[in-house]
RNA sequence: GCCGAGGUGGCGGAAUUGGCAGACGCACAGGACUCAAAAUCCUGCGGUGGCAACAUCAUGAGGGUUCGAUGCCCUCCCUCGGCACCA
């Protein structure tokens, strides 16, 4: 008996899948799997054991569903574009195109060890003019769709990074690449309209099988509310003026209790307003001094508000024409519903701390806490209680007051009727923002756009993409405002494709998450070069069945890659409403000292070595029995050695096969054997590798009990164990005397007749205590089970001179005898 | 502040329409094999009491419902994640 020597057969296998197209999507019908890893950014760090934990996960299910039947589609690709690789290849002094090839060579080599089963004919590179071309073909389709257009708002600027960055690129006002303060800055921006999408993104959560904080996630991300807006006249103190302000609310029951307007710094009607303010010298200098704050500073939690009176003017409101004072703060924010707010002081926090520190009117609308628990019995003590606490002020509902003809409303009710006295209009607001697309970065994909002086912004023809990225020596980032490509005449300076006469092209780039916007659609057909997609191709495939990835990308590559799928399905380019069926989050691995995995705290651990040392059925199996999939957990070294033994034991259970097997145990393990099909695949099919593989491990040590098995058995063991064990079930099968790969076997077929043929225990409570067991057969009657346990000595200690209230019988599972001393 | 997920042995974790709490694995202890060690195999392994059979307590804390609660209800504590002057 040879011993179990990981490294020669893991690699012998993997030779021989690759030269047998073994892994290789069939052109199909019938029923299809698409099993996507979101495609790594390949760092020049090189992998650790936390990356592979996905794509092992995928591994394991696409190799089951294969078993299944299904036709598969499990592809791999690199996300090479972007900040991460512009900034190693600056550092290292290579161009990135260079230490892109060089770390994609790197990668792959470590993923191959681990014996994936990927068709990697299908590879793709966002980096590729073949791919990009269709990443720029897109963005012109929303060009002419007017869902890409210039802006020219303030956005935020990473001063470090020296690029614009969209919303979602931020992190507590700070870049979330490399964590510096974000500034204000006003340099024009191509933006994407995502926000038009906005409510189809939101709606169409609700079909997805996806994790619930994901989805809540991405709701919070776009973050939809319902309002009205309502009109406010102004008047100037001295000479008669029409002017109007709006404001958005969704509190129009409270317009009674409003005390004051408040302005954003900078809202534009202040200008208009120039004349009339007697103190327009003191709000330029608060626009001054907000436009110097960065957005930390403005929002700094516990900082006291501030403001300015707008003097010589006052607003009227709408609901009781009584005058109140109209101010600016930058409490308010210019860019969300009108720039202007309605306060009410009484019912919501800021506007009370904002009047708290000016002496501004404080005006209850909405009755108080012992009403309230007169009209709403059911309040709890601790509610009513917090509401006590919060004083007067009462953020919720409630019967209204003080507001005329509206007083003893609920205040639900109210909302709209009190908007429709005043004439407001219902308007849904949205904190998503427009997606600021452009990057003054050199290594990401050129906007296929051309500016001429004489006809504009003219997209680049159709024909003439992909507009390539040109090869330059310095790519280090201009700081100027302007991409580096700017730099470069030869390329800038183009004909206009319209006029013929000379224009410039659009020198920002895309961001790094542009390519990873549509790459799942690149994988069903990825050598086409003349159209988008194949739409038999695209059609068979979509959507993606099972997606597989980290958390980190809820508010970003998966609300930005549902835009642009929206957008495709709009234009007829692609057949489903949504790319991503069904979604799973990895869970980290940590480095064993529970901390991040990172050459910075030097804790990490390359998957090689464990490969070279243990091998990738070990390291396969280890990271699949850690601990629940979508659960951080810390790696550990010393756990890594109980699947390899598992592995080590599987090898040694052949010498336990025989045309012999006794008979009284050949019922248990047919038993067992069976449900554990049933566990194996309904845990895999669920993402519970965990729970799997330790029915295996139930499985084995029942089978290493035995004095033989049957071959029959043994090859139902391979089968079950082959997604997690690809190389030694391969072996093991071949030692069997197959010549077929045991991974274009079939799963194996389950019997529940077999499953529930072994006994049963049945569980005996006295008064809810377990005081004995005994063997029953299944679907034993429920008196028979009752008679054999009462009759047990052991129990009958407990029921002697007791009276019997009753006995609750559960089948095939256990009786509670209820007893009371008589 | 709002929303979401969670809290079980020394450790990772298992058990859910409410039915044996601690599966499986790691670590640890004792034994077999060995000149010895490693590997391997066998046995034990939540706390307390007991030589043992066994009893009793125990799933973040406290209460409740139930024949029976890790799971359901109420109150509270803690951890992690998302959003956050979004009106």
């Amino acid at each position: 008996m040879n011993k179990y020597d990981h490294n020669k057969i893991e690699k012998k296998w993997q030779k021989v899948w690759e030269s047998t197209d073994l892994y290789k999507t069939k052109r199909g019908n019938g029923k299809k799997s698409y099993v996507l890893d979101m495609f790594p950014y390949p760092s020049g760090d090189g992998l650790h054991v936390g990356h592979p934990k996905g794509y092992i996960a995928t591994d394991v299910y696409s190799r089951l569903k294969r078993m299944q039947g299904y036709n598969i589609l499990h592809p791999m690709g690199w996300d090479a574009f972007g900040l991460p690789a512009e900034n190693y290849a600056i550092k290292n002094k290579i161009h990135p195109a260079v230490a892109v090839k060089k770390n994609i060579k790197r990668f792959k080599s470590q993923l191959q060890k681990i014996g994936f089963n990927y068709d990697w004919s299908r590879e793709i590179n966002t980096t590729d003019p073949g791919y990009y071309k269709w990443t720029q073909w897109i963005f012109l389709q929303m060009y002419k769709a007017g869902l890409a257009f210039q802006s020219h708002e303030p956005i935020n600027w990473c001063p470090s990074c020296q690029t614009g960055l969209a919303n979602e690129d931020l992190e507590d006002g700070t870049c979330e690449r490399c964590g510096s303060v974000v500034e204000k800055r006003p340099i024009p921006q191509w933006v994407l309209r995502i926000t038009k999408y906005a409510d189809r993104l939101l709606s169409g959560l609700d079909t997805l099988n996806w994790p619930e904080y994901i989805k809540e996630s991405q709701r919070n991300w776009i973050g939809r509310s319902e309002g009205a807006e309502i009109e406010f006249k102004v008047e100037s103190l001295k000479l008669k003026v029409e002017e109007k302000i709006k404001v958005f609310t969704t509190r129009a029951d409270t317009l009674f209790g409003v005390t004051y307007l408040i302005l954003a710094p900078e809202h534009p009607i202040l200008k208009k307003l120039e004349a009339l303010i007697s103190n327009f010298e003191e709000v330029e200098k608060y626009q001054a001094e907000v436009k110097n704050k960065t957005q930390i500073e403005r929002t700094a939690e516990g900082k006291e508000k501030t403001g300015v009176q707008l003097m010589g003017i006052k607003a009227i409101n709408p609901v009781n024409q009584e005058e109140i004072p109209v101010w600016i703060a930058d409490y308010v924010l210019a860019d969300y519903g009108t720039g202007a707010v309605m306060a009410v002081p009484a019912h919501d926090q800021r506007d009370l701390q904002f009047a708290l520190r000016f002496d501004l009117k404080i005006k209850p609308v909405i009755a108080q806490v012992n009403s309230v628990a007169e009209i709403f019995p059911g309040l709890t003590e601790a509610k009513i209680e917090s509401i006590r606490k919060s004083g007067f002020v009462h953020l919720g509902g409630g019967l209204l007051v003080n507001s005329g003809q509206f007083d003893g409303l609920l205040n639900e009710d109210a909302k709209e009727k009190i908007a429709s006295f005043v004439g407001g209009t219902t308007v849904t607001n949205y904190k998503l923002r427009d997606w600021v697309f452009s990057r003054q970065r050199y290594w990401g994909e050129p906007i296929p756009l051309i500016h001429c002086p004489k006809c504009g912004v003219v997209p680049v023809p159709e024909k003439d993409l992909p507009v390539k990225l040109p090869n330059v020596k310095s790519y280090a980032p201009a700081g100027t405002g302007e991409s580096p490509l700017a730099r470069i005449e030869k390329w800038v300076n183009v004909k206009c494709p319209k006029c013929k006469g000379p224009a410039k092209r659009e020198t920002n780039t895309m961001p790094q998450w542009a390519g990873s916007c549509w790459y799942y659609l690149r994988y069903t057909d990825p050598k086409n070069r003349k159209r988008f997609t194949s739409q038999r191709a695209e059609k068979y495939w979509q959507p993606v069945d099972m997606y597989v990835g980290g958390a980190e990308h809820a508010t970003r590559h998966l609300i930005y890659a549902r835009f642009w799928h929206k957008f495709l399905f709009d234009i007829g380019a692609v057949s489903t409403e949504e790319p991503f069926q069904r979604l799973q989050n990895v869970g980290l691995i940590l480095a064993s000292d529970g901390r991040k995995m990172s050459k910075r705290f030097s804790n990490v651990v390359n998957p090689d070595e464990i490969v070279d040392r243990f091998g990738a059925d070990s390291l396969r199996v280890y990271e699949m029995f850690m601990g629940p999939f979508n659960q951080a957990i810390a790696w550990n070294s010393d756990s890594l050695v109980g699947s390899r033994r598992f592995l080590e034991r599987v090898w040694k259970l052949r010498e336990k096969i025989s045309k012999e097997t006794a008979d009284e145990t050949a019922l248990v393990s047919a038993s067992l054997l069976h449900q554990t099909i049933k566990k194996v695949g309904e845990d895999i099919e669920a993402f519970r590798f965990n729970t799997a593989v330790s029915g295996l491990m139930i499985l084995l040590n029942s089978l290493e009990g035995k004095e033989a098995i049957s071959a029959e058995t043994f090859k139902t063991f391979l089968k079950l164990l082959a997604p997690f064990a690809p190389h030694l079930t391969e072996e093991l099968w071949g030692h069997l005397g197959y010549k077929k790969s045991i991974h274009s076997e079939s799963w194996p077929e389950y019997s529940e007749k077999i499953a529930t043929s072994a006994p049963i225990t049945i569980i005996v409570q006295v008064n809810g205590k377990t005081r004995e067991s005994f063997t029953a057969k299944r679907g034993e009657p429920n008196e028979r089970i009752q008679e054999i346990a009462l009759a047990l000595s052991s129990v009958r200690k407990w029921t002697e001179g007791k009276t019997i209230v009753k006995v609750i019988v559960v089948p095939d599972r256990l009786l509670n005898i209820v007893v009371k001393d008589s």
